[in-house]
DNA sequence: ATTTCTCTACCTATTTATGGGGATTACTTA
DNA sequence: TAAGTAATCCCCATAAATAGGTAGAGAAAT
């Protein structure tokens, strides 16, 4: 007989974790073995112990999912990674992916749904949640909509990783002095992404940045 | 026998909902009769159903939890609500408070305190979990917070004309001083809209109002 | 007929953002 | 190896936004 599939959950909401416990103790074939509540304890959590598979919030404090998977990616960490998502950015996705990410949830799918994703990651697979499909089906499926303008992606995808984190912090009411203490950076830099944020998505100030964020579902 | 204290969840993320059923179907006597994804769906709902209590989060899309509460109170619908929050913004408490709001749960607290703000709420007491509390009580260094009665209405109202016109050109990207010249107006004149568009929608900053007009389709 | 609301405008002061430079390190790639 | 690029940081200066007030004129409501 098999052993169970073992899950780490990584949320700050700790109601949403005992969602999941509950949903996830439904299954026989998969158990819970423990839970993180900010970045910063996943990577202590990660050292210590080990789980299968872990289901990783993109929104927590003291390192973002992104920063962890980062981590992981730079230890060569072998554990198999569900990002669990509040915003279907697509753009986030696909540097996910690069960064090693197995399967994508939206938290607007119901629970039923978190026991595929983990089956489909334990089997190796892929596993990517409707509303994330949808975004990436349109993404590569020649572009919809619009007049004869040429479309924006060609900018959006020259943001550099790093540009789209401070973007997401401006659109999120951060000034640059908190951007720079959420990344640990200096202000100056902040400062220096902002500049090339304004020149490369050409909008005339973080107004412009938040709803060019907005339009481009990065939020 | 008495009857079970029936719950009505509002949270656009369907795998909180479930785990708030999960916790609250381990109490006996309390059911959950059903749930909202969008405030829209909410102003539906209370039209033609009932609850005892209404489980209320303040992020929604097609109207947050603040436009349900202000739905609520003009309507006068007595259910009571309690406020489902991933943020503990202090202000915006006093905002609920005064929008008839009678606890308030942050996300962050385990799924037991559910319990224990149901049980409060429904016998008439008000619920705060320890992490709004805390604040609250920064905030007013000795008041007391447990009285219900908030006689100052202060800036519950909706937008005035001239506010929504400045709210527009900000979202569009217009400096004060543009917007002066646009409208005929002195920037001073401006500037004090500015001001009365923070403090009404509650943001940050004048990218937190952007997204409040995008979010409430002013643009 | 007094209060309340809206629009208007100003003052002072501080904090943030923008715009123009330049510069180093590390990593990748042609 | 040379060129690029991403990420990091600094300088200087100005523009813009925020925060705390106060306050008057006219309209609307009680």
């Amino acid at each position: 007989m098999k052993n169970k599939i073992s899950i780490h959950i990584a949320d700050d909401h700790k109601i949403l974790i005992e969602g999941i416990i509950a949903v996830i103790n439904t299954d026989e074939f998969i158990e819970v073995e423990g839970y993180s509540l900010t970045g910063k304890q996943v990577i202590e959590w990660i050292k210590s112990n080990s789980a299968d598979i872990l289901i990783l919030d993109i929104n927590m404090p003291e390192y973002d999912g992104i920063e962890v998977l980062k981590f992981f990616k730079q230890k060569k960490i072998t554990q198999k990674v569900i990002i669990l998502s509040s915003y279907d950015d697509v753009k986030l996705v696909q540097e996910m992916i690069n960064l090693g990410a197995n399967g994508f949830l939206s938290k607007d799918s119901a629970g039923l749904h978190i026991i595929e994703a983990i089956n489909a990651v334990y089997h190796g697979d892929q596993y990517f949640s409707d509303a994330i499909k949808n975004n990436l089906i349109k993404l590569y499926t020649g572009e919809n909509i619009t007049t004869g303008k040429r479309p924006e992606s060609t900018i959006l995808n020259s943001l550099t990783p790093r540009e789209l984190e401070v973007l997401k912090l401006i659109t999120n009411e951060h000034s640059s002095l908190e951007i720079a203490g959420i990344l640990n950076i200096s202000q100056s830099t902040v400062d220096t992404y902002r500049k090339s944020l304004l020149k490369k998505t050409n909008v005339k100030n973080s107004i412009g940045l938040a709803m060019y964020a907005v339009k481009n579902n990065i939020i």
